[in-house]
DNA sequence: GCTCTCCCAGAAAACGATTTACCTGCTCTC
DNA sequence: GAGAGCAGGTAAATCGTTTTCTGGGAGAGC
């Protein structure tokens, strides 16, 4: 192992020197600089992060939790976004997965804080999450997909309504009549506001709302599976449905698949979240894609201006998924006319 | 920020005492090790990892240098499986993607060894991946998905092989004659391999092997997509194709969607990968599943018996994939029959 | 010619833990 | 009662950087 002293040794000068040429301090002589710069060569001389990080206080490393990066291609995305500005910026991560246990997130953030990180990139996992650990200690905290009710940190979000209003409405322009929403749970904020937005796009058409159509589930596959299986026994039966994650549509389309429903013929569907394979469904998935790598990208952002001292008030930046419009949600009119 | 000091201080014993008790030395009053435990829970005091790594000259993380996260689920099953082990020895990973860039990837192994972190688990991004700066400086390494010739240290890899040759065996099982196979660049072990394993399979089935059904693409949706077309040009055209990625997969379902052919009747599928939504599929698609979390858990296992102290020789693990049977190669006899 | 600035480089003090070496009582043995 | 042995504690060195403080030499102004 060279250190520093092994380097000053060899070019003859102070460590100091070192050093100062190595952060690219302006007062020191070019020859010089010269000289040590060819003797940390010829060493191999590689400072170490950690010692550098014990002495300036500050370590080039941020901490990223979120919820389970298997859960499908979202916070794959994320990470990327984030990854690939804190490359930009000579910053490396920590990967943190809690799924969603608040007894984990919170070692996480003790690990964030005896690690020193420049700052956290967080989905929290509930409201109940604690960030006063973070806080006390001074790191730049910010929210990702998700935000908290005290909203003690910057966030960025999904507009998660206007994503869900646009997937609804435009099953009521498809003339559809009995949209079914199948929920995740509403203490998630997620959760809450895609069925906001359900109900929005509902009244914005001015269709009654019939509430025997709202499912709340649990976001996962078996979860939705139960709830169409539900939706599809009632009289009258829905003839579309909204559905707001993902894994809740794989179990969706297996409950009509079981019940040999044609989709969009007996039933519309369309999807929150927009997966590589929508398209290869037979039909093809109508979904809202979320913007999830650039979600990171922002989060990133907003971390690094934190960092290169801006102490305003916390921000709140909200990027608008679009709706991928495919055969799974084509206009009634038209499929009638196929089927006739 | 309070310190070691201050809780000597409140506690009334000296630094080394506190250390000692944190540390569970054993050689330490009881009763003063109460008192100092009460003055760290009344100072809520953390120690700093960073200031530890630094006097121990070595790093509680390792780092996870993945091509990419986002090239489908088995990354994220990788990291998780690693995640697990390590969370569980408390170590933290340090996120890595390389897209398979030789010099991102050297870059970040300089991260490593600027770290000093435990250890590292990588998939190396090619023959000419150099770990000759974490074996200099003593850091232990575990390979993942693909090894490197010199094969200087511990690996953990898909029997990729076996897998093939019994997804093709299958298919010749399944009545079908003119199997073609879409590799991935022959250069990497991963698409070499599967390669190898196509030709075992017609090989032991006393197939003579035609070349012009076997074509070589990169690994991607587009170039899948480009070889099947020019696969489906062909007369006679082939029975059944053997994709050795998802990505390609993709590519070749959408080709053969376009060619407006029928999946099995006009040619059979046969993925490597499986994927949550292949069983969604109209057919279901039959692929070869990868055991990718158990290649994190296998791999981050490996590396803590290193830092435990193994110094034995390089060892490999291998995992056999399973073979998931589904619609699209079913046995020639049987569509035939439902079709007459 | 003398002092007053600059400018550059070195010596040494941090940063916050662990660990070595040493010191103090105390018990036990002869 | 003296010496050995030991348990339990402290002071200080150490890890490898950055940064403050200090000092020497050169140039400028009077």
């Amino acid at each position: 192992m060279t250190t520093i002293v092994d380097v000053a040794r060899a070019a003859g000068v102070s460590t100091a020197t070192v050093s100062r040429v190595l952060n690219n301090h302006p007062q020191v002589d070019p020859r010089l600089a010269a000289t040590v710069l060819q003797a940390v060569k010829d060493l191999g001389y590689r400072p170490s992060r950690v010692a550098r990080s014990l002495r300036t206080r500050r370590n080039r490393v941020w901490a990223l939790i979120i919820s389970d990066i298997r859960t499908g291609p979202f916070f794959g995305d994320v990470v990327r976004g984030v990854e690939d500005v804190a490359y930009e910026a000579g910053y490396s991560l920590f990967l943190c997965n809690t799924d969603e246990d608040l007894a984990k997130e919170a070692s996480y953030i003790e690990l964030a804080v005896a690690e020193n990180v420049g700052g956290v990139i967080l989905t929290p996992s509930g409201p109940r999450t604690d960030l006063s650990p973070l806080v006390n200690f001074g790191i730049p905290v910010v929210l990702v997909d998700r935000t908290l009710p005290a909203q003690q940190a910057d966030s960025v979000l999904v507009d998660n309504v206007s994503g869900a209003c646009e997937a609804v409405s435009h099953l009521l322009a498809g003339g559809y009549k009995r949209i079914a929403c199948i929920t995740g749970p509403l203490t998630t904020t997620t959760g809450y506001q895609r069925q906001v937005g359900y109900h929005k796009a509902l009244k914005e058409a001015g269709v009654a709302p019939d509430e025997s159509l709202v499912r709340e589930a649990d976001f996962r596959q078996l979860g939705g599976q139960l709830a169409m299986q539900e939706l599809l026994d009632q009289d009258p039966r829905p003839d579309a449905v909204f559905v707001t994650n993902h894994l809740m549509t794989i179990g969706v389309l297996q409950a009509i698949t079981q019940a040999k429903l044609a989709i969009p013929a007996d039933i519309a569907v369309v999807s929150f979240d927009d997966m590589p394979w929508s398209a290869l469904l037979q039909p093809p998935l109508t979904a809202v894609a979320q913007p999830a790598y650039d979600l990171g990208v922002e989060s990133a952002r907003l971390l690094l201006s934190r960092l290169e001292g801006y102490t305003g008030a916390a921000r709140m930046v909200t990027l608008s998924p679009t709706l991928q419009v495919r055969g799974s949600s084509s206009p009634k009119s038209r499929v009638a006319a196929r089927h006739r």
